[in-house]
DNA sequence: TGTTAGCACTCTCTTCTAGTGAGTGCTAAC
DNA sequence: GTTAGCACTCACTAGAAGAGAGTGCTAACA
């Protein structure tokens, strides 16, 4: 439907504007880009590619513009394949490296990253794959008044919390060991949802047959409850907001204001990450669902750093982004993180 | 040296320009305060005031807008003791509740609230008064190839990892308490700056004597170091970007850019929470290191959650901000937390 | 001596009016 | 199918005019 030369028109047009972004006029092209023929038949195909809806005039006289729809042809069909610098692949692939050992500073530091690169604005998640199931739950003293709990779980986190406990209390090694095998014991398989009032009442009955009194079992399941739902949260990491600010479609007071602000909102950014696709996907100015997004492009792709975590990762920018960078970015982020990073995940 | 009339004209000014971020003229001042003398007197007053600095005028025929130099004496001797609504201290009070149990997710979240009662934008930061000294070592495997650790404090900061174990390793429960004890043993007392490769080669000799593999200890050892250095390091919170970017003084887009990316970089927020005085500290525009901040006010004031923990809270807004309301909402925090939370501190 | 009214002057801000330039659409010729 | 030419449109800019707010100064007043 559209022949070779309109194709290379749209190309140029998207190229110019994604430099420039600036309305292309036909003259322009034809000094330009060489395609050997005149302004005036430019000036026909980009009628007609008006017409099609591949391009849009801001106004009657002026240049034209790529359409959402047109970049939606570009990067489904046209868009190159774009190297990385040596430098970039290298930065990229240090910055990983660096955070193999902590996922949830991994996500940060690799949004980070991105931003820098790419000098568009990233915004990370770090996402299970399925809820955590208590696997195994350590108690120390760490004071005459407080324990130290560590509760790990089934896909390997480990989380914890320092635990006051009543007065007199008095919990020795010993005690918190013995506690911690019984804990362990009567939770172990629990999910946050598990812990409901009931099944904490049938748990804390059979604790109380072992001796462990409920003044000192109360807290520690409150602890154990908290941790849970804590390690079931979606933490959100949001980097190079800056760097939004600088691109002229954002030189309007009101959209730089309303971009912060959705920049700022976790509730809208998490729904970015609510299909949890395995591939990169492209998302131009209208397609976003979030409102305040609707002029901006979302290239989104999810790491997976083990069987168990990924993170999710949106790269956002105006929607006259740099598609073809981004997805180098994105490849070598994604090659470097599953290949040297299989089952290596680790989480705080 | 300012007779009281001077003083009531500078008051009017200042709290004129607060709500309004307009140059004050000598006209407006006298139809809306009633202070018995007419424009001409007060213009004659202004002249005054200006000469002595308190006040300037942004072009020749323009009204007043108070100096730094007339802000500080504000701050300093003239204003009033604001009272928050009942509405706002609940608020604050909860949001304070809410996160007793967790102390860095309370200084985020109490940064958030601060942000949006204040209508400022707020940073926050956990803050140790001295430097961690390793407590207690806790080893659990959680699979067959990997250990979780978790590693307390003498402050009662808890720090876990993951540490994967070469192949083979299989290290049982029982394997894991006796290098739990050993390690407790031989590096309690430790600060990060210990652990360096002379002292790291003493321990493993030792442990070598135990019949613990180097192969086991130093991944054990590399995760002792990483877990110690990153409980030394300051978490910085930024909450409320947004609401500085609604001020007329940001309506400029390269001031908001500059303070947006201001508030984007921790190592400069840092230096904010250099002093760590423990009064709330108000500085004014000119008064700030950080050249970003030139034209904004910082209030800044240290919470102190116990003995061992503090976080230091900063509230930025334009020179013109409202430093007494601001003032009585850090009151209210600090009123909070140091009655309620007296010793109930925990840590991530 | 302090206060006030009056007036000329200054400076910003807004509105209006060309003028310029980039770009298009259409037509007629190649 | 392609091209040259031309009239037309529209945004953007600079300059001019006018309005409005506010000052500084002077002279009169209590």
């Amino acid at each position: 439907m559209l022949n070779r030369r309109k194709i290379k028109i749209l190309e140029a047009i998207i190229n110019d504007y994604i430099a420039s972004a600036e309305p292309i006029g036909s003259r322009t092209i034809a000094k330009k880009y060489d395609l050997g023929v005149s302004s005036a038949t430019i000036r026909n195909e980009m009628s007609d590619l008006e017409e099609m809806g591949y391009i849009v005039a801001p106004h009657a006289s002026s240049g034209r513009v790529p359409s959402d729809k047109g970049y939606r042809l570009y990067v489904d069909e046209v868009m190159p394949q774009k190297q990385l610098s040596r430098q970039q692949r290298e930065y990229l692939k240090q910055s990983i490296a660096q955070n193999l050992s902590q996922i949830d500073h991994m996500m940060r530091d690799v949004a980070r990253a991105i931003s820098f690169v790419t000098k568009y604005t990233t915004v990370a998640a770090d996402v299970l794959a399925q809820r955590h199931k208590i696997k195994h739950i350590q108690l120390v003293p760490v004071d005459v008044d407080a324990l130290a709990m560590m509760l790990i779980t089934d896909l390997r986190a480990v989380k914890n919390s320092v635990i006051m406990m009543p007065e007199g209390a008095a919990i020795n090694y010993a005690a918190a060991a013995r506690i911690s095998t019984e804990m362990t014991r009567l939770l172990s398989g629990a999910t946050a949802d598990d812990l409901d009032s009931l099944y904490i009442g049938m748990t804390k009955q059979r604790l109380r047959e072992v001796n462990v009194n409920p003044n000192i079992a109360d807290p520690i399941f409150d602890a154990i409850c908290t941790a849970l739902s804590s390690a079931d949260n979606v933490q959100i990491h949001t980097s190079g907001v800056k760097n939004i600010l600088d691109f002229p479609e954002f030189a309007d007071l009101d959209k730089a204001r309303a971009i912060v602000g959705a920049l700022e909102e976790k509730e809208g950014l998490i729904t970015l990450f609510a299909d949890n696709s395995d591939n990169i996907q492209i998302i131009i100015g209208d397609e976003n669902e979030n409102i305040m997004l609707k002029n901006c492009s979302v290239i989104k792709a999810k790491i997976r750093v083990n069987e168990h975590f990924s993170g999710n990762i949106a790269i956002i920018g105006p929607t006259r982004m740099d598609y073809s960078q981004v997805m180098s970015v994105l490849s070598t982020i994604l090659g470097n993180v599953t290949l040297d990073m299989a089952d290596t995940g680790r989480m705080g």
